[in-house]
RNA sequence: GGGAGCUUAGCUCAGCUGGGAGAGCAUCUGCCCUACAAGCAGAGGGUCAUAGGUUCGAGCCCUAUAGCUCCCACCA
């Protein structure tokens, strides 16, 4: 073992060398193993568009801990990536270099630009991939999906036609939501509601029989244009007697009705609203119920149609200006009020969404939702924590039915297929169609499917579905889906939905509910803001490790969280600790060292770290099972920093100095204590865990396979731990009281250990010296040391003269304090276990533990008062 | 309008099924003790938002209130 580490912890030297390594071991990849019991995650797929960002880079660290324990715990694991094709965002991009060239879609026709998607796809789609192993991502590359790819594809088709000819999918003219800036039809889901400052216009229409008015208010004058009817409460007795009447459209003089419908509030405004079918979905409903015609105003880009001569062209705002000067001229306008109001915007691209009226094919969602629901209620499937439930109930209870086409190139083309001779249409999974009643070739649906179609598919499309294949029968249903709440309703609902129709199981038993990283203020990030931080500049800068550690740590399922530098700092000096603790124990290993597992002779203190590292291995476990991730981190930096770096480690110092019998022993314990922390801390940072193994275990083993430490009665020494608490209890007690008298530590003094359990004491002799400045130890069972300044603890008192330095009104006062501190306790545990009620209610564990500390307490007491008679 | 979450040390946040409040950073004191100054040893600092309730016992459970955040919803 002459190997050691190099001095300083650089993780940039070895993670890119780590990754390398597991790959070409194939670490990552699972294969069918009917022995052991499988564990699958999904990767909630990136689009292709995307690059790597905070968001990715907590919900990958979550993914990677939970499937690089499930490993280590000895199950086939299987952690399937992919990316998305992302088709509106993609689409987007693509046109947005054509237009670089001077082109548009049109121009080059569909079959070109797909071919430019895909090789843009080739480009550009493999990037944020290799960013996720920047990352440490323990992924199956092998089996790498993409929501496009051939099977994927393979499925959504079949998707599509299972509901199609299960009359769960139909074509229809409805009003949806239409981004006029992507040119495509939007699912409700991907529609963003904002407050917008807006205005309210109030407008009179003129009485086709008279010269009155009927005043109305509106927030979008320029759909006046598209008005077919005026619309007031049937229990309105304000404006009864109009109902029926006929009113003139200003600047348009078309006649339309007025109408009553008890979807007009009475309170609202002038209690009289404008209906215009075709650009407001309420406005279209009333119109379904009256007969009303849907007069249609605008372009596919939200520009006046040609219909009006007058403002053809315009876009929706100017449009709106021109109209309302006009109607100002007409004196048709009233007057203006400020109004802030909910405008619906294009979740791609924030351009606010115009209803329209149009030819859609949509999902019937009300016979999906009800076994969605069933699902997570009989707990087939739960969300951690749990209360995300009730959104996703509320979500699937008030569902509408899912449009789904849109009206791009880039996805998956609608499999329907139109004979143009005579009209008829035809639903298959073949890629052609000929007509079935004319025998003519028929022509492909030109929409695709909305990204979510295929996502939904995601964890049975990535392992062979439709096809019954090995894979599916072993790693389906998936068990962890990681991801975060705001995609929720895009995403998990729709997988659970398509899953159960089409697989009749659930997708995952667990949906882990993560929160967004906001940055330092609380923001969320963004691009607009420009206050996104880039992961892959925090890995260059502090490690991987660092940065999934501050991811995981401190991080309760479902919060937010803030991302802040000195966090990361924190992370990345816990690494350089660990660094330097497993240095340590290299250099202070003999050339020859042959690692042979614990010895059969113990120390007390040996006994004591076993014991409290054994009892850790079983908490991280109990943690992890319990999705409390954070928690486990926590428990494994305390035990690391405190218990096995500040105490266990200098505990071996004079050991390793004094050689022999006890040297090695603290060697061989050392070795074995840093081998169990490694891969108790292998999930959060796999990196750093598997270069210190390598060097330090050096057979050949990788750490990411060694098996997960795990609760074990024979490291159970709970005699031990408490015997050496004592000591520690001493140690600390002398160093307070030294520090407390302004004793430097270059002053040595020797202690008079005042015990029931002397050889306890007197065997911990080096370690006063190391730990507390003592030049030697006497025990016993009683000193009499008046004027000796002491330290006291419940199993010892501490005598450390040092005439000099001793204050005695300070040190009367310091025990005084401290004895004020003592009777606190013991009032406090004797009140409780005065109390009738504690006494007959309360575990008798707990009761035990608290006549147990009272005890210890009125111990400690009794030393202290001693202290202070022997001043007087 | 409906729903959810949050309110804990100066700051950022943990606190698992109720059993004497924790971490990191910051502050103060003293230390280069050959693993680590990205460090070591100490210390100070909190009526756990407020008011009630349940309980032998409440940061945790229940009710109400206030403030903040987010989600959903067709009020023109």
């Amino acid at each position: 073992m002459a190997k050691t580490l190099a001095k300083n912890y650089a993780p940039e030297k070895f993670e890119d060398r780590i990754y390398a390594t597991w790959m070409e071991k194939g670490c990552f990849h699972a294969e069918i193993d009917r022995t052991k019991q499988p564990y699958t995650i999904v990767i909630p797929p990136p689009n292709i568009t995307g690059q790597l960002h905070m968001g990715h880079a907590l919900d990958e660290t979550l993914q990677d801990i939970l499937i690089r324990w499930k490993r280590m715990c000895g199950y086939c694991t299987l952690w399937l990536p992919g990316t998305d094709h992302a088709a509106i965002a993609t689409e987007a991009k693509i046109v947005a270099a054509m237009r670089e060239e001077g082109l548009t879609k049109e121009q080059i026709g569909r079959e070109a630009f797909m071919e430019r998607a895909w090789e843009w796809k080739r480009q550009y789609g493999g990037r944020i991939v290799e960013q996720l192993k920047k990352l440490g991502s323990s992924c199956d590359w092998e089996r790498e999906r993409f929501t496009m790819d051939e099977g994927c594809s393979a499925a959504v088709k079949d998707v599509f036609v299972h509901y199609y000819e299960k009359g769960l999918i139909y074509r229809g003219e409805r009003i949806i939501n239409w981004c006029p800036k992507c040119r495509t039809s939007l699912s409700d889901a991907e529609v963003t509601y904002e407050d917008q400052a807006g205005h309210f216009w109030h407008l009179r229409y003129r009485f086709k029989d008279s010269d009155e008015y009927l005043e109305l208010a509106t927030t979008r004058p320029e759909t006046l244009l598209g008005d077919t009817a005026v619309a007031v409460n049937p229990d309105d007795e304000r404006y009864a007697h109009l109902v029926g009447k006929t009113l003139i459209l200003p600047l348009v003089h078309r006649e339309i009705p007025v109408i009553a419908d008890a979807y007009v509030e009475k309170e609202f405004g002038t209690g009289v609203v404008k209906i215009t079918p075709a650009h407001d979905p309420n406005d279209f409903e009333v119109g379904r119920r009256h007969n009303l015609e849907v007069i249609n105003v605008m372009t596919d880009d939200a520009r006046i149609c040609e219909d009006y001569p007058k403002y053809a062209g315009m876009d929706r705002y100017e449009a709106r200006k021109a109209i309302v000067a006009d109607l100002e001229a007409e004196g048709a306008l009233v007057r203006v009020e400020d109004y802030d109001h909910n405008v619906g915007t294009c979740y791609r691209c924030g351009t606010t969404v115009e209803p329209k009226v149009s030819t859609q094919w949509f999902v019937k969602m009300q016979p999906l939702a009800g076994p969605a629901i069933e699902a997570v209620r009989s707990g087939k499937t739960r969300f951690v924590p749990e209360h995300f439930d009730k959104i996703y109930y509320h979500w699937l209870e008030n569902i509408k039915d899912w449009c789904i086409s849109r009206q791009i190139w880039w996805g998956h083309q609608i499999p329907a297929f139109y004979c143009d001779a005579c009209g008829e249409m035809t639903v298959t999974r073949e890629s052609s169609a000929v007509c079935p009643k004319c025998g003519k070739p028929m022509r492909q649906d030109p929409d695709t499917l909305d990204t979510w179609f295929s996502s939904a598919l995601w964890p049975f499309s990535t392992l062979g579905f439709p096809e019954k294949t090995e894979e599916l029968s072993y790693f389906y249903p998936t068990n962890t889906l990681v991801t975060g709440y705001d995609i929720i309703f895009f995403w998990v609902i729709r997988m659970m939905f398509s899953a159960l129709e089409n697989t009749g199981q659930v997708p995952f038993d667990t949906v882990l509910i993560h929160g967004l990283v906001r940055d330092a203020q609380g923001r969320k990030m963004s691009k607009s803001l420009g206050n996104g931080i880039d992961p892959l500049e925090v890995i260059s800068q502090y490690g991987a490790d660092a940065l999934r550690f501050m991811l995981a740590t401190g991080n309760a399922p479902g919060n937010d969280m803030r991302y802040l530098e000195e966090k990361v700092k924190a992370a990345r000096n816990f690494a350089n600790k660990l660094w330097n603790a497993s240095r340590y124990i290299m250099m202070n290993l003999p050339e020859d060292f042959r690692y042979e597992g614990l010895p059969a002779q113990l120390a007390v203190e040996d006994k004591w770290l076993i014991s409290c590292l054994n009892r850790l291995a079983g908490e991280v476990n109990e943690n992890l099972t319990a999705f409390e991730l954070g928690v486990a981190c926590g428990k494994l930096y305390d035990f690391i920093w405190d218990v096995f770096c500040s105490w266990y480690i200098e505990l071996t110092k004079p050991r390793i100095q004094a050689g022999g019998e006890s040297q090695a022993t603290a060697q061989a314990v050392l070795v074995w204590a840093m081998q169990q922390i490694l891969k108790l801390l292998h999930p959060f940072m796999p990196f750093i865990t598997e270069e210190i193994w390598q060097v330090l275990v050096a057979d050949g083993s990788m750490i990411m396979c060694e098996p997960y430490p795990q609760w074990d009665e024979t490291l159970n020494y709970p005699q031990e731990e408490t015997d050496f608490g004592k000591v520690i209890a001493a140690v600390r007690a002398v160093r307070n009281t030294r520090t407390e008298m302004n004793v430097p530590p270059s002053v040595k003094a020797k202690l008079y250990i005042e015990t029931a359990e002397p050889e306890l004491f007197a065997a911990a002799e080096p370690f006063f010296e190391k730990l507390a400045s003592a030049s030697g130890v006497e025990t016993g069972a009683h000193f009499d040391m008046p004027g000796a300044a002491g330290a006291v603890t419940d199993a010892a008192r501490i005598f450390i003269p040092m005439e000099q330095l001793v204050d005695t009104e300070k040190e009367l006062a310091r025990l005084a304090k401290e004895q004020e501190k003592v009777q606190k306790d013991i009032d406090f545990l004797s009140r409780k276990l005065n109390n009738a009620g504690f006494l007959a209610k309360a575990p008798e564990s707990l009761i035990n533990a608290e006549k147990a500390k009272l005890a210890k307490a009125q111990e400690k007491m009794s030393k202290i008062e001693q202290s202070i008679r022997s001043f007087s």
